[in-house]
DNA sequence: CTGTGTCATGTAAACGATTACACGCTGAAC
DNA sequence: GTTCAGCGTGTAATCGTTTACATGACACAG
């Protein structure tokens, strides 16, 4: 049994296929007697638009198309999660795909969503900026997010992960601490190399000897970094990591070694993921309202689609907050980030 | 400037469009020579097919829509990279479509996707199976997970999450505990129901008396339901939480509450994300190989889409495994655990 | 009674792909 | 020299919508 298409509910109602798509519609004039009996066999059909047909003529797809990394993790879960709100209020789909490590597959992903989605958001930390111009014509509206977006010339939504990453390591610097140290993200990445850049120059403001040591935005690189700093013969007394989840990872790692956080060491970490405020000692970092970046970019892409073709390549800025919880205010009762902690897991 | 259609490129190659047809979906045959010029001149035009085209005449989207919950975090982030993977290597596109947190809303958001997915997975963990069913025309396929499967005619995926529950009591009790006492997930989630009912299965079978706390699956009601646990007269020597997050919850009070791990108080909880590895210390728990279960569940999908209509209403289960770590474990060296989660965390 | 404007509805032409069928050509078999 | 098979290609119908335009009914002014 085929699904009923407009014709049946047309032959169903006794009237034309026209009156029907008004109805559905809300468009142009309808008699309240043929509405009626149109929704009537709407209903008794269980009729739905066929959605190809409909974007066939109507040249739109009410759907966007979201290209993550393959990074995944709380991060892009939230930023998902702000994005799928905002589609909903307007009606609109969002297709995901991710795991795209390379700009290669990020490039191939792309590809096979154009022709199906009205715009597309990229999140591509990885540089190769021109690979991706290349697959994404002029007429497709993009917003990129965490990357090169100022070298292609396309819409942006980027974090100030260089201004973030120095008011950190500025802040460490406060609390006293002089040998501070950096956990980096993985080369190549754009974000990561932000982060580091930031740190080196705050430390170089401070005329300090900076300490780098490699990670790759995940837990267990934390955890070898921690491990690395723990033994160290001039053990530095405060470590900035590119990302929370590395701090976490570096936390665990200190205290696995018998250090005491932030007596011995102090910790900060960048993104403020929902995990953050929740370990102990709740984890000092960069907050980034990411589930409201992600909103706001779907609400950009939309205005982009919008204005079709006045694709204007302003670059907005996303300026994240020190939150100082425990892990490195040396004065803090547990308490007070206990209760902090709980605030925000409600 | 329009995009390019198979006309443009048939005009621009000299040939027909149906060669074009023939050349991009590789069927039928065509001459080298034929074959070459289409593919310079799609190079050329940058041609993508029109995919509402495709889909009209070829009855299928090549889509496929995954209904969530509203509950995020780590468990569904990660199913949905299982299914993400399955989908890319089988050329699927996912629509995702969170947040719903009631029946109606879920039905509504089933609704808007019929019409442009070829079938869908719905993880709706509340019940109202008749609601959902209403929404759902028998000729769209349908894969249900976490819920009331078994009561709607459909195939499923379920976790054996009464199973689970038991086997995680009886391991505490094990351990020597006696007073184990529960933190329950939110009411009328039916995986929530299943764990209650396994953990009152297995002190009943225990000859004990059961110790229920109110939960609702995030970390801050765990946080709640450990305070309590630590503040009782008679103390529970033992918390088995609903799930992971809840557990987390629970460990943090009672370090605030100034109780050991596992030493005055085992902690157990379920679904084993990727955090309960790498939490000190580590937590004891149910296994579900989470992205596992999401390929699967796509790859059954896409079978059921296959058969078309032959909807065996097959209910698979999937037995979670008892994943002991130091929480629950009071012959554990620090070390041990820690390894354990360093091997995971990479 | 006729002309005109308004309102409700119907008719039919797009939209861009796939594919059954028809056609023309070549070469082999008789 | 005819017939036939097989290959490569083209023609045109079809999918289910939306919407510009045509149509018909009706009321009202002249």
């Amino acid at each position: 049994m085929r699904p009923a298409t407009i014709k049946d509910v047309a032959a169903r109602a006794g009237v034309s296929v026209a009156s029907v798509s008004r109805v559905l519609n809300e468009q142009g004039v309808v008699g309240d007697d043929t509405r009626g009996r149109v929704m009537e066999a709407v209903e008794a059909l269980s009729y739905v638009p066929h959605s190809g047909a409909r974007s066939l003529i109507t040249r739109r797809t009410d759907t966007v198309g979201v290209i993550l990394p393959d990074l995944f993790g709380e991060f892009f879960s939230e930023l998902i999660r702000g994005m799928d709100r905002a589609a909903r209020e307007r009606r609109l789909h969002l297709i995901v795909s991710s795991s795209h490590d390379d700009a290669q597959e990020a490039s191939f992903a792309i590809k096979s969503m154009r022709g199906r989605v009205d715009g597309l958001i990229i999140l591509s930390p990885h540089l190769d900026a021109a690979a991706l111009a290349a697959s994404m014509p002029r007429s497709l509206p993009v917003l990129l997010m965490n990357g090169g977006a100022r070298d292609v010339q396309r819409p942006s939504i980027t974090v100030d992960n260089h201004g973030g990453a120095e008011a950190m390591t500025r802040h460490l610097l406060e609390q006293g601490r002089r040998r501070v140290a950096h956990v980096a993200g993985p080369r190549g990445n754009l974000e990561a190399e932000a982060r580091r850049a930031g740190y080196l120059a705050a430390m170089a403001e401070a005329g300090i000897e900076p300490v780098v040591l490699d990670g790759d935005f995940d837990q267990a690189s934390g955890y070898r970094a921690g491990s690395a700093v723990a033994a160290m013969d001039i053990r530095p007394d405060a470590v900035f990591a590119g990302n929370d989840m590395m701090a976490l990872g570096v936390l665990l790692a200190l205290q696995e070694a018998g250090l005491r956080c932030p007596e011995d060491v102090s910790v900060g970490g960048f993104d403020d993921v929902p995990i953050a405020s929740l370990v102990r000692p709740a984890l000092t970092t960069m907050r980034i309202d990411i589930a409201g970046t992600g909103r706001r970019a779907l609400e950009r892409l939309v205005s982009i689609i919008g204005d079709a073709g006045e694709t204007s390549p302003a670059h907005e800025i996303v300026r994240p907050q020190l939150v100082v919880r425990e892990s490195s205010s040396s004065s803090n009762s547990g308490k007070s980030g206990l209760e902090a902690a709980l605030a925000q897991g409600g």
